[in-house]
DNA sequence: TCTGGGGTCCTACCACTT
DNA sequence: TCTGAAGTGGTAGGACCC
């Protein structure tokens, strides 16, 4: 056990939606819901006012709206919340130089590493003093964990949520764990947390109660020995700053279900191709292609095939994907397609030598060929529904910026107009789109609506949140009650 | 009106090799 | 030569996380 805490966790509080206030002075105090827009979109992230009306992450977006109709709902702008949140991960770097992001909005320091916490005093103080850098320069909240593991310093910022600091001393992890719900420690999720239920184990006191034996038993020896060891309050796992990428893959939910099998056949070429436009942004090269074919019953199977070499080359992994979907009954209905690159290997000669070799055939299997491997399957190479094609467009909706459709502005999209400046679209319908004319730092703007081609309007990039000098976005715990 | 997208890890099973 | 055990690699699915 350590004296002192050595981890820090920083969790952004509702990342997404609080850098769309921030962007957007008239959503300040406001509800609101970034996530997908389509009728089988979910929620990304809910501002805490939206959350007041019981919107949460991971909800289907229509039963968001159904519960909190006046909210604001936007789409997720990734660019920029990857810019901020690389200025937050610099402000971590200052702190140690061993940093672990876990996500865009997330991630570990180890303090030790930087020498930046001889004991709790010091490591409050670097806590508070990187909450008030970030909010000097984003604007944003972000809560934080301090702890002497992993697992405790997430759990204590997630305890400080929203806007706040938790700090765990040494010693007192047990006392502290035992009355919380089993739900807090990681790896349980709803399936295993039910499981535990069941068994009559409700809180992480119950778990160490049950001990370790019993755990093993419910769970199996990995689960059980790790879940044991986490309800003690003991885990070890280091701060880990770079991660090798193990997999690569891309998917695609569609509007309305997929039933003509050459449409799906042109959509795995699709995915198979942008899969591998990351595989190679990446600098990578892969053995084995999966395929994931989500069913109108919302049953998901998926196949693979390993080939004898990796590869980064389209056609490749677009002919392996093609023979994979041979093996899959679609009758009935496709909602989602994914397409995947496992056994990652570093791109190196030796792979255009593994390819040649191969002659982009699957291994022999030794044992039954995957899936029906039919004679040959003559190569059709499947054109791919125009090469140049923009990333994620799921397919039922109108490609944006084709001559003859009608340009399609996307709600919570940065615009700016030749007269009024720039500014956001609020929303698009029957030939006309309304924006609102504020950027971060200004008073909220007022409201215009346009023709959908108005020629005076065009698509810009977002601003930087902060620099107009404006007042921070959120007044984070206030019951702010100034809503329409 | 159900249920995204991009990942990781674990388990079970099968076939093959030693 | 046959057989069984153990190890390994490929495949499929499930749980979990953000």
């Amino acid at each position: 056990m350590r004296s002192a805490p050595t981890v820090l966790h920083l969790d952004m509080d509702a990342f997404f939606a609080a850098v769309e206030q921030a962007a957007k002075p008239s959503l300040r105090g406001k509800a609101v819901v970034v996530g997908g827009l389509g009728p089988r979109g979910v929620v990304a992230t809910a501002s805490y006012e939206a959350r007041r009306f019981g919107v949460h992450s991971a909800m289907p977006t229509a039963q968001a709206r159904r519960l909190a109709p006046n909210a604001a709902y936007l789409v997720p702008r990734f660019a920029l919340y990857r810019a901020v949140s690389d200025q937050v991960m610099a402000l971590l770097r200052e702190l140690s130089p061993l940093v672990e992001p876990l996500s865009l909005d997330e991630a570990f320091v180890d303090l030790e590493a930087g020498g930046a916490a001889e004991d709790s005093a010091s490591a409050r103080a670097a806590g508070l003093r990187l909450r008030a850098d970030i909010r000097a320069l984003t604007g944003l909240s972000g809560s934080v964990g301090l702890a002497g593991s992993k697992m405790l310093a997430k759990i204590g910022s997630e305890q400080a949520k929203p806007d706040g600091l938790l700090l765990i001393e040494p010693g007192t992890e047990r006392e502290l764990l035992a009355p919380m719900p089993v739900r807090i420690l990681p790896g349980v999720g709803p399936a295993t947390g039910e499981h535990l239920r069941r068994a009559g184990t409700a809180t992480v006191g119950d778990l160490v109660e049950a001990g370790e034996d019993e755990l093993v038993r419910l769970l199996g020896r990995t689960h059980g020995t790790a879940l044991f060891r986490m309800a003690l309050g003991r885990d070890d796992r280091p701060v880990v700053a770079e991660r090798d990428a193990k997999s690569v893959s891309v998917e695609d939910t569609f509007d309305t279900d997929l039933h003509d099998r050459l449409r799906v056949r042109t959509e795995v070429d699709r995915l198979a191709e942008r899969c591998v436009r990351r595989l190679r942004a990446g600098g990578h090269s892969g053995r084995t292609i999966v395929l994931k074919v989500r069913r109108y019953d919302f049953s998901t199977l998926t196949r693979s095939e390993t080939l004898r070499g990796p590869t980064d080359d389209p056609a490749v992994v677009r002919e392996a994907a093609g023979r994979l979907l041979e093996s899959v009954d679609t009758t009935g209905g496709v909602r989602l397609l994914g397409v995947g690159v496992t056994g990652l290997a570093d791109y190196t000669q030796e792979d255009l030598f593994a390819q040649a070799a191969a002659g982009a055939g699957p291994e022999p299997p030794g044992h039954a060929a995957p899936g029906g491997a039919a004679a040959g399957d003559g190569a059709a190479p499947g054109r791919p529904a125009g090469a140049g094609e923009q990333p994620p467009a799921p397919s039922a909706r109108a490609q944006p910026g084709s001559p003859a459709e009608p340009r399609h502005w996307a709600a919570g999209q940065d615009v700016r107009h030749a007269v009024h400046g720039p500014g956001w679209v609020q929303g698009s319908g029957v030939g006309r789109v309304t924006v609102r004319f504020e950027q971060p730092g200004s008073e909220p703007g007022r409201v215009r609506t346009f023709p959908v081609d108005d020629p005076e309007l065009e698509p810009s990039d977002p601003l930087p949140l902060v620099g107009g000098g404006g007042p921070p976005p959120s007044r984070a715990g206030g019951p702010e009650a100034a809503r329409g």
